[in-house]
This record gives structure tokens, sequence and C-alpha cells, in this order.
DNA sequence: GGGAGTGGTCGTA
DNA sequence: TACGACCACTCCC
């Protein structure tokens, strides 16, 4: 069975709709405080709103109108407020050494040893290929050890988001091979198939300190949100915002480690290596699965 | 809103 | 090694 033709009519949209869903995105985002209609939505994009309105549906799990409330300002801030719940520092107790399995994904993780990150990938082999997925094509980079890499492309970018990720690790051999790494954007976009008997194996390859950061980002749960600032507390150096946002942004596997719950300190979506306008997606899109 | 301070990383010498 | 430039930040005026 193909996975790929299975995913496109479970859960993914064909690659239009994306453009679609993206230039609603972006259009709300221009124009929240107009707070455009459905009306005015589709008739920009020449469509019939009724169409728009199912077609975005279907893609986010929820309507246009409360995309537009999810990913306002208030919203952000309302993902932030932990006081009920300090996040970070429970999940920290929860266990270190263990699998991190509280990501909602039921990710367990791996890193690669100081000797192999200062190797930049000699020696490893990453199996690549591009598959659609609710937010664009995306690139999925695979070891024999587990997922390695997830990157975003608009149509035609796929070149420039194959080099970024393969100049991470230079000294890697890469093959082309989406039968092997179709089954894992099957699985990544589809939240059924998020399950805590079969957790999805991740390889970080990083500094030290990136890695970190991102074990950090996977104690964060699906519709919530931490600061930079409150990462760098968490690992002891609360000056240090800035650093983790540089490594938030050198994240390898987006989306999977949810880079897009970081948010700056007053809930301003700040910056995202693949476009805020895929940032905001992806919080949009957690906002109707969560 | 903008300037200063911040810590990690990377390129260069 | 050392230094400077670059950052998906934050604080303070």
């Amino acid at each position: 069975m193909n996975i790929t033709a299975t995913l496109n009519a479970d859960i993914t949209p064909a690659g239009s709709d994306y453009e679609t869903v993206r230039r609603v995105i972006e259009m709300i985002t221009e124009d929240y405080r107009d707070q455009p209609s459905l009306d005015d939505l589709a008739a920009r994009l020449r469509q019939p709103p009724t169409q728009l309105q199912k077609t975005f549906t279907r893609w986010a799990g929820l309507s246009p109108k409360a995309f537009l409330q999810a990913i306002t300002l208030d919203h952000a801030k309302r993902l932030l407020r932990h006081e009920d719940m300090p996040l970070l520092e429970t999940s920290f107790e929860i266990g270190l050494s263990g699998p991190g399995r509280l990501h909602d994904l039921f990710v367990t993780h791996e890193a690669m040893s100081p000797g192999e990150w200062k190797a930049r990938g000699a020696g490893l082999t990453i199996r690549y290929g591009f598959h659609v997925s609710p937010f664009g094509q995306a690139l999925v980079m695979a070891t024999d050890r587990g997922l390695a890499g997830l990157a975003f492309a608009d149509d035609g970018d796929e070149q420039a988001c194959l080099d970024d990720m393969t100049c991470r690790w230079p000294n890697a051999t890469y093959v082309r091979d989406d039968e092997a790494t179709a089954p894992y954007a099957a699985r990544i976009f589809d939240p059924e198939r998020w399950h805590p008997e079969e957790p999805l194996r991740i390889v970080l390859i990083g500094s030290d300190f990136q890695i970190r950061v991102w074990e950090a980002l996977l104690r964060i749960p699906l519709g919530q949100a931490v600061t930079y600032s409150d990462i760098a507390g968490q690992l002891g150096q609360p000056t240090a915002s800035r650093a983790v946002g540089a490594a938030v942004g050198r994240n390898p596997i987006s989306f999977v480690v949810p880079c897009h719950r970081a948010l700056g300190k007053s809930g301003a979506l700040t910056g995202y290596h693949w476009g805020l306008t895929r940032k905001r997606a992806m919080l949009g899109w957690e906002a109707g699965k969560a």
C-alpha cells in the first residue's frame, strides 16, 4: 500500500490546499485587527466561502474564525500562563534519565556523542525523502537509529531546504529514499498514530548546549508554550535566553521537537527558521487537536 | 521603540 | 586558542 497516498487521503490536503491555507493564515495575520470575515477571505482567494471553510476546517480541525482567535496574542499569552502548572520543572522531576516519554508524540530520544557531533556526520548514512504534510513539503531525514531531521519547504524550494539541512552534517552520506522515510511522515502528522507503546525514535545531533535546549522543548505538551527565558532558567542559566533562541533556531527536527511552542516573553511569536506563517500554522493546527 | 547586555556558535587568523 | 560577528531574546529607559 502506498503510505503517502493514504496520508494524502486521510489527513493531508493536496499541496495546493496548504497553499490556500497558508494564504488564509497570512491574510488573517496581516489583518487580524480588522477580524476579516470568511466572505472577505473567500473573495480575495476567489473561492466559494463554503468550500474555503471546508478546506480550512478539514486541515486545521477548526474554522477560520476559531483559527483567527487561536493565533492572536491573547491566546499565545494563555498558552504561556503556567502558574498552576510549572511545566518544565515538573517534567524535570519526572525523569531526565529515562526516555522522553512526556512528549505528546511519545518520543524516545538519544543524543549523538560529542565525538560524533564533532565528526559532522562522518560515517553516518542519512536517508531522506520529501512528503506532503499539513505544513507544505516536509523533508524527512533518518539514520538507522531513528529520525534525525525534519524540515519544511514551499513548492519549488525543496533544493534550498535540502541544502540547509545537509550543510549541518556535511560529512554524512545522503541517500534519497522516499520509501524509507514515508512511514515517519505518515506517523508524525497523524495524531491518531501517536501511541506510547510504539515511541518514535529520534536522534539529536548537536552540541551539548543545543541538545539540552531541544530536550527542554520535548517536555512542552501539546497546547502549551514556554518562553525562551523559561528554558534558559530551567537550564540554570537565566540570562542565556538569547543563546537559547539561537539553539532553538538550529533545531534539526522541526515540529517533532516542538520549537514552535517557544514564544517571546510578551507572547509574540518572534521568529521561525521555516517562516513565521508556518509557526502560526503549527500552533493553529495544534489548537485544533488539543 | 530602541539601545545595551547577554551567552553560545561559527568563521577566521 | 582568540576574537569578532551573528542570533528565533530581554530588560530598561
